[in-house]
DNA sequence: TTCTATATTGAGACAAATTATCAAAGGACT
DNA sequence: AGTCCTTTGATAATTTGTCTCAATATAGAA
């Protein structure tokens, strides 16, 4: 198995990457919470995204349960969305891949080489969003940081 | 017609917003300038595109260009992409944008209502990259950025 | 436990945004 | 004008989702 591409060094309270290890909710209780009903598709889909640590696609996720219809797989993600414990981002290209929020609110770096996805959060950040709210015209309801990288897996095997 | 959503005021050297009349490179000729050749369809697309100041969408100039081939357009979009002149962002919801680039590097924020795109560019937020340069693992290559915001029209025009 | 109202599911049609194919047409240069 | 190579348009195919709707499963009552 492979190590972890993010571990929690840096600046703190500057920039922090999330290690794999961090706890995350149980996303089935989350739903539960909200009144959602745990079924055998929602926990299966869970319990394959719960293996997820570097992001994954839809299709990904389709092709491990085959059992499971692309609508629910589909319809699961966007609710799991909609509760806050995944997310989605877009590679350089655009294509759309989803990440486990281990922290609630962060950004995620994606390697251009093998789409690997990780999370961070920098407090400087939001800083600079806050500041940048008086000087953009228009109220600023949220913000989308992806940081393309080239991880340090695929700088190492260069040439692969 | 409508007023600019973005002028160019903001604290200098911080975050600059670029007035519509910013000047843009000649797109056709920065295509030839690859070896690309100037044929109509390009022309007429790119004439279409002067005209797209807060963004579009690729089905939008379709329909402005019914004589040109869907995948004529979408070959020249791409094209004007690699080039560098124009660029794509995505929508909250993952819908994808065009934007023309006035200026070299720069951000964009997008209307959660209207949709309508304008761009900014802050070299706080540079200099920010850079610090996280040596913090996040693997090599930093580029960098995305999209402000969600509720433009000053949409503000002002709440509840229609 | 069984019943029941309602949430969920799966299959498959449909949609939007692209990309691939390929023969026909169009530029650039001689 | 001629030739070669780029581009184009039509159309099929792909990818990422959403919608419909009948069949099924769940949570909570009885």
């Amino acid at each position: 198995m492979w190590a972890p591409a993010f571990t929690a060094e840096g600046v703190l309270n500057q920039v922090m990457t999330t290690p794999p290890t961090a706890s995350r909710p149980d996303m089935m209780a989350v739903l539960e919470d909200r009144g959602y009903r745990s079924t055998a598709p929602r926990r299966a889909i869970i319990r394959i995204l719960e293996g997820k640590e570097e992001g994954f696609t839809a299709e990904e996720i389709g092709s491990e349960l085959p059992g499971v219809g692309r609508a629910t797989i589909f319809r699961t993600i966007k609710l799991l969305m909609e509760v806050g414990v995944i997310c989605r981002l877009n590679l350089i290209d655009g294509a759309p891949k989803y990440s486990l929020s281990r922290i609630e609110h962060h950004h995620h770096t994606v390697c251009v080489r093998c789409g690997i996805v990780g999370e961070f959060r920098a407090t400087t950040v939001e800083r600079l969003m806050r500041s940048l709210g008086s000087e953009i015209p228009g109220e600023i309801m949220g913000h989308r940081i992806e940081l393309y990288v080239t991880c340090d897996r695929c700088v190492e095997g260069e040439g692969n």
